[in-house]
DNA sequence: CGATTTTTGTACCATTCCGCAAATTAATCC
DNA sequence: GGATTAATTTGCGGAATGGTACAAAAATCG
């Protein structure tokens, strides 16, 4: 009885007080994030956001705050889901260059995926382009580019370990380098250049790092 | 006489018929470029580009066209500066490290000047993003991007060959991380990135090719 | 000077843009 | 059922957008 109306997020139904929601925030922002990764900030129109996520505007407005809230809401999801899809990878016992292997496959398909087209990476794509005028994006921007660093980073200091790599690797210049695979194919990508191509681009840059010696 | 009134290009003054331009298009081009560079496509009015480059909607048409034309011919015009500025150094006889380094060292000019923050590739920040919906922008990415590629890969060849790199070596590998390194520095200065770190990247990038065995 | 040609300047049009206010609907609580 | 709460719908308002029509201006030509 105590705490009977308080708490309503614990349990299954929250039992909420007034008119139920027509929509489910969640694939909404789904919605959201496909079209602003496609068009960009500027040239995605709070209609355009209306009509994908069958939200009407003051719905969008109540639910998400105004465009730019839901530009950076957008992005934050993106990043989940991109850690989401990574996280398995790094955390598995494997060897080096199957490592790297899944981890720039999973990234090709985050790239190449969607119906209208390669939708390439919201980070390099449309938010690095925000980040000069915006800190907050900027912010974020950065915040991103560093953890793909530290991730892969991670992997070649273990790696390094285990002796799969001499002792004059650098970890840290090995992870720039991977960040710079990631982010050519992301570029390209957006070019439309057919996934064999990138392909060949990931293979020849993980033959370079496996076999680093500098 | 006979050619007195015809051929009015090729001299000196074209003395041309009517009221003369308050402005030049080279100069103003070169405005509209900076602006489409920082801002994006979409996020530049016709009023900006009015402001900028100090001529009124109407004589901006006339002169380039419509917004996307004039986009168009900005772009077109970003790529023949960064071709003339990379040229010499191409041309020019050299050891294989120190043409790595100038080439690097003139990419982060052209990424990091300009007074309201730096500005980054014009292909990679901007066009990237129109090249999914835009035939026309798409082959010119595209065109870019194979570009780079190419010009790197004629930088290790001929190294291979002078015996700077391995016979293991492959210059279009190698080319293909050497214009990775390139984009990673255009997204990265993007997010203001220092100078310093972006200058440490290229570093461990040159380390790596130029010691390249694979 | 007068005719011609080209560019400029002002003003405008039709759309689209973002954000919000007001009224409506649908649920729960008592 | 009535009160309350929360989300929906409609529609507005003011600004900004891309593009253009039209007249004034500034040059050359005859």
């Amino acid at each position: 009885m105590v705490q009977k109306s308080k708490l309503p997020t614990a349990a299954g139904q929250p039992k909420r007080r007034g008119r139920p929601r027509a929509y489910e925030p969640d694939v909404a922002l789904g919605k959201a994030l496909d079209l602003f990764r496609r068009q960009g900030f500027a040239a995605t129109s709070l209609d355009d956001l209306s009509e994908a996520t069958g939200m009407n505007r003051p719905s969008l407005y109540g639910a998400f705050g105004d465009k730019r809230e839901l530009y950076i809401k957008s992005y934050q999801r993106y990043r989940e889901e991109a850690r989401a899809s990574m996280a398995a990878i790094f955390r598995e016992e494997m060897p080096l260059r199957q490592r790297l292997e899944r981890i720039f496959a999973s990234a090709l398909n985050i790239y190449l995926s969607g119906e209208a087209g390669p939708r390439g990476c919201f980070t390099v794509v449309t938010a690095a382009s925000e980040a000069v005028s915006d800190p907050e994006i900027r912010a974020m921007v950065l915040d991103g580019l560093t953890e793909l660093d530290k991730a892969f980073a991670g992997c070649f200091r273990r790696a390094k370990e285990k002796g799969e790599l001499p002792e004059s690797a650098d970890p840290a210049v090995l992870a720039q380098l991977a960040s710079a695979a990631v982010h050519s194919i992301a570029v390209r990508s957006r070019a439309r250049v057919p996934r064999k191509e990138l392909e060949a681009i990931v293979k020849g840059a993980i033959d370079m790092m496996v076999g680093a010696k500098a």
